[in-house]
DNA sequence: TCTGGGGTCCTAGGACCC
DNA sequence: TCTGGGGTCCTAGGACCC
């Protein structure tokens, strides 16, 4: 048995914990550089605003509706994530925190009443931290996925599903009849693991509900689509296929891609973003204890604005490292080779690829062994350094133009302040 | 004028080998 | 004039997730 425990609308709800007077109003937080909605509030979404619309499409709402469009803050919803995964973590002996705002919980030898217990602690994280959650409990991902589901939009649109469901819906419960009500009452589309493609060729096959495709014969579905959707109809069986990760391996690929605030048309301030990029993937790396065999660079046009299209990417190979100054030095030849002039490029990135453990990839006999030890004690010394002074308080020289201000940072024009990470930025009570 | 960023997994097809 | 079968590895692209 497991539960996911997820946030509603989580960055939105990180901003309401600063700013109460935002709790009722629709409001929206924005991709770097204010592009498009990645969170919204309930009364945002009543709006109709999309997942991932563009900001210039709705921007009208401002005044028409009093809409509130705040840029991401990320620092802050790093902080409150962990303050909430800490919390979540008491429902249950393991958890594996799946991304920035949910986790499932492993309740096996959990004993006691689950659906009184997961209420508890969602009362608690909405009383220690300030976030609102919703708990789903089923036998498998899937099936937890689906509940937690439910009890969002019991709570969100009351009608939609059984009021008792709302916030906490433990579907190991339930009778088969009720369990098959509340799947013919979702859409299949809901269904993880399920997107937009996926799901229109099951409604064009006639499958419309969950209900109807947890009834689909698994090996009809592996022949007819994929072994993925296969899993999926199996989850929705209780036949668990995915299993719970307590402790997630390292990352097969780092990367770090940023649109420009400003389109890049000269080398130089492409160096200059590439040479940032490609150091903050590094910090990555070594947080993680890897070493990577090739380094991939890109830079492109918009896709979205008329004109001639530029997009290029190279990938360098490496003798395996961390290093910062290898890896900028590979990114910059890359980037170099690839740029042509009288272009409006709009975004650029590196991706490490090929990575490998620190310990275990010696490729070859090395004799600069002594030499490979200081490199890195000067990194980790570095990383120490920008750790407490701040991102930048030392970085490779590349990394910072001769030419203008760099024009190609991105827009962050409705930041809030990072009121949990930033002494300067922590509010102030007053009686 | 204005459209994010960072991941994972699976599959088909080509290159290559014996 | 005749031209197999089976396996592995790599890569690009597609689909999904948050």
């Amino acid at each position: 048995m497991l539960a996911l425990i997820d946030a509603s609308n989580f960055y939105v709800s990180c901003e309401r914990v600063f700013r109460p007077s935002l709790n009722g109003r629709p409001v929206i937080s924005l991709s770097n550089n204010d592009g498009c909605a990645i969170a919204r509030s309930n009364e945002a979404k009543a709006l109709g605003i999309k997942m991932g619309q563009p900001w210039h499409e709705i921007r009208h709402l401002e005044q028409e509706a009093g809409l509130i469009a705040l840029s991401a803050n990320f620092p802050l919803y790093g902080d409150m994530s962990d303050r909430m995964m800490s919390i979540a973590a008491g429902l249950g002996p393991v958890q594996e925190i799946y991304s920035i705002d949910e986790s499932f919980i492993g309740l096996d030898g959990v004993r006691g009443d689950l659906t009184k217990r997961s209420h508890a602690v969602r009362d608690r994280i909405n009383q220690w931290i300030g976030i609102p959650c919703g708990v789903g409990i089923g036998a498998t991902k899937t099936l937890a996925k689906l509940a937690n589901h439910i009890a969002k939009t019991a709570e969100r649109k009351p009608g939609s599903y059984p009021d008792n469901l709302a916030a906490v819906c433990n579907l190991a419960n339930l009778p088969g009849s009720d369990m098959d009500a509340l799947l013919a009452a979702t859409d299949v589309g809901e269904v993880w693991g399920v997107g937009r493609r996926i799901g229109q060729q099951l409604r064009d096959a006639g499958v419309q509900t969950a209900l109807d495709l947890a009834r689909l014969s698994p090996s009809m579905v592996r022949d007819r689509w994929s072994v993925v959707l296969e899993r999926t109809v199996r989850e929705l069986q209780g036949d668990a296929c995915i299993c719970l990760d307590a402790a997630p391996s390292p990352r097969k690929q780092i990367a770090c891609t940023r649109s420009f605030g400003n389109p890049v048309t000269e080398v130089a301030p492409l160096i200059e973003a590439v040479s940032e990029f490609t150091s903050r993937a590094a910090v990555k790396l070594r947080q993680q204890s890897s070493f990577a065999g090739q380094i991939l660079v890109f830079a492109h046009t918009s896709p979205f604005r008329p004109g001639p299209h530029f997009s290029k990417s190279i990938v360098i190979p490496l003798r395996p490292t961390s290093d910062t100054r290898h890896l900028v030095q590979a990114a910059v030849r890359g980037v170099t080779q690839i740029y042509k002039p009288g272009f409006k490029l709009s975004k650029a990135g590196v991706m490490l690829l090929d990575l490998m453990s620190d310990t275990a990839s010696q490729g070859e006999f090395d004799f600069d062994a002594p030499e490979a030890r200081d490199r890195g004690k000067l990194m980790s010394t570095v990383d120490a350094i920008n750790d407490r002074f701040g991102r930048g308080a030392i970085h490779v020289g590349s990394a910072v133009g001769t030419g203008p201000p760099r024009d190609w940072s991105m827009r962050q024009e409705r930041l809030t302040p990072q009121y949990t990470t930033r002494f300067s930025d922590i509010p102030t009570a007053r009686a």
